[in-house]
DNA sequence: CGGCGGTATGTGAAGTCTCATATACTCACG
DNA sequence: CGTGAGTATATGAGACTTCACATACCGCCG
């Protein structure tokens, strides 16, 4: 049930259009959540049936009319509580991931290749986390910084043509 | 689909029941994914109708008899074809960063309380992560150190009842 | 012997997610 | 005048995910 909640979170601070937070989601992926509009609009009815968001329909200066809801009293102490609730870190859901962690197996000059393409995805995802002064964003940004030169020791380590391991000694 | 392409990543190495998949996927979140029983029960179905994986049964040593399941030439086909997909970063999805960020126009105190159980949490998992010699494993590693710094960072600059911003100096 | 804990397989419901597709309004450009 | 781009809402299929529950087999301990 966290995208209700995150939407909750989101209209909290102003009340937004589905189009509204579907934006400010994708902008801003330090939010930790991000959704489709097919997923957001099902989501507000959900809130709406539940009286945790009220609906206001207003005529847009382009496009068809926009629906705007806002959290009621309700909603806020639900956004409350769930805030309140225990934290857990994550259950790992990167594919990814799971394909730069089989390719271990590989050749190093496959290995090589793949992992100087995600390297390129890192490059181009900090240069867009660049700006921002909340605590998430410089989260985001040094969890950046830190797996950008995750990448570039393992590139270099594959050059050198050994594995970077706790085993691996210096030369005498 | 990805699922289904975990489990075969992780067949490709040794055939496996699905009880002993859901142990490997949770012993190392380095892996990079991670799923329930419920899940992993109908996608080796799935495998095994579409001809990717073969079923031999055998009796356990304890419980009811355990189903293997390895890779066919058909299934490291496809296996292969999926690790050569390009790479993309995944969508945010993680409800106690979303929660950690919002909690951001809440009072101090209770900032540096959450923060602290979160920190909590990034240090269990830390020492979780301590073993393995895998770049996937010292991935995270890293990772878990960084966040780790980010969170004793945060709750400094709580403690010092300033924001931590660009914007903050140095005192004259 | 009876229950407990670990191994092992599953089902069902409700909600979530992805992807494809459709509709409609407005403005700008050619 | 038509067409494409941007705003905005929406539906459906199929898979994924979570959580609760159910079943069964084995050895051990009291």
């Amino acid at each position: 049930m966290s995208l209700s909640h995150v939407l909750l979170g989101l209209l909290s601070t102003a009340p937004a259009s589905g189009w509204d937070l579907k934006r400010r989601l994708s902008e801003d992926p330090a939010r930790g959540w991000d959704a489709d509009l097919s997923q957001i609009y099902p989501a507000l009815r959900r809130l709406l049936r539940g009286g945790f968001v009220s609906l206001k329909r207003r005529r847009s200066p382009q496009g068809p009319p926009r629906r705007e809801y806002r959290v009621t009293p309700s909603g806020r102490r639900e956004l409350k509580d769930w805030l309140a609730e225990p934290y857990a870190l994550p259950r790992p859901h990167d594919a990814t991931l799971a394909r730069l962690a089989l390719l271990e197996r590989g050749l190093p000059p496959d290995r090589m290749r793949r992992l100087q393409e995600y390297r390129g995805l890192l490059a181009d995802e900090l240069q867009r986390a660049a700006t921002g002064t909340t605590a998430a964003r410089r989260r985001r940004r040094v969890l950046l910084e830190t797996e950008l030169a995750w990448a570039d020791a393992e590139s270099a380590a594959l050059l050198a043509g050994r594995s970077l391991g706790p085993a691996a000694k210096e030369r005498p």
